[in-house]
DNA sequence: ATCATGCTTAGCCATATCGCTAACTATTCA
DNA sequence: TGAATAGTTAGCGATATGGCTAAGCATGAT
């Protein structure tokens, strides 16, 4: 069996979570502090500390620090690897449509029971 | 904040284990029986069963019985929504790669404190 | 009828996740 | 200096996850 990048877990977990998924959509359209993204979230802050580096941890996002203020913001590539794999399934899957199509047709008959 | 598509999560989490990653990738090839795809992972039934699960409740694979052998087909389809997610999220996150960049030169000047 | 096969269920254990509060540090403003 | 602001850390509780074993239940072969 094919061994599996261990980034793709990271990123498929950190993607898997609705509040992170708002915190992207929220950090596309601008940088944003943390204070920021918690408001609209009706999450606390130590909370959404926790997405923020599960993000981080992923390489969605970058942090940096000015003064007392963090500034989040996303890093747009980090999403290739996902594109990638997406890519690559989709190449495999359709080219066993065929075969896949004969299946389901056999389980489809099958499951009339 | 936007409202987020709880088929994502369950795709998303489904994807981020390995080994069902690799289970995706077997079944890909060809549709298998369950006892097939517990080789290869060295895992016992009842683990493999679960992963099964996971990936059928998201969408992603389908199964049938037929006497007392049970066998799992991948949903080629199922991984639409993840694409179209991504699509969506490449369209804005580029849409706004002007003023990120501006951030991130940003970032990198403040952070060589 | 008996036995092996293939799957299923129940339940245990260790760890991870997601929310919280409370308390702390560090900056900025008055 | 003192107080408000922004973030951080520590740690709690409920639940989910991912692995297992043991035992059960069908089905197929002898």
């Amino acid at each position: 069996m094919a061994k599996h990048d261990p980034d793709l877990s990271l990123l498929f977990h950190a993607l898997a979570d609705p509040t992170r998924r708002s915190i992207l959509t929220r950090l596309a359209e601008t940088p944003a502090r943390v204070t920021d993204l918690a408001g609209p979230t009706g999450l606390r802050l130590p909370t959404v500390m926790r997405h923020l580096s599960v993000l981080e941890q992923a390489g969605l996002i970058t942090t940096s620090k000015d003064g007392r203020i963090r500034t989040c913001a996303i890093v747009p590539q980090a999403l290739d690897p996902v594109r990638t794999w997406l890519d690559e399934q989709r190449a495999i899957w359709d080219a066993r449509l065929d075969r896949l199509d004969a299946f389901v047709m056999n389980v489809m008959k099958e499951s009339k029971e």
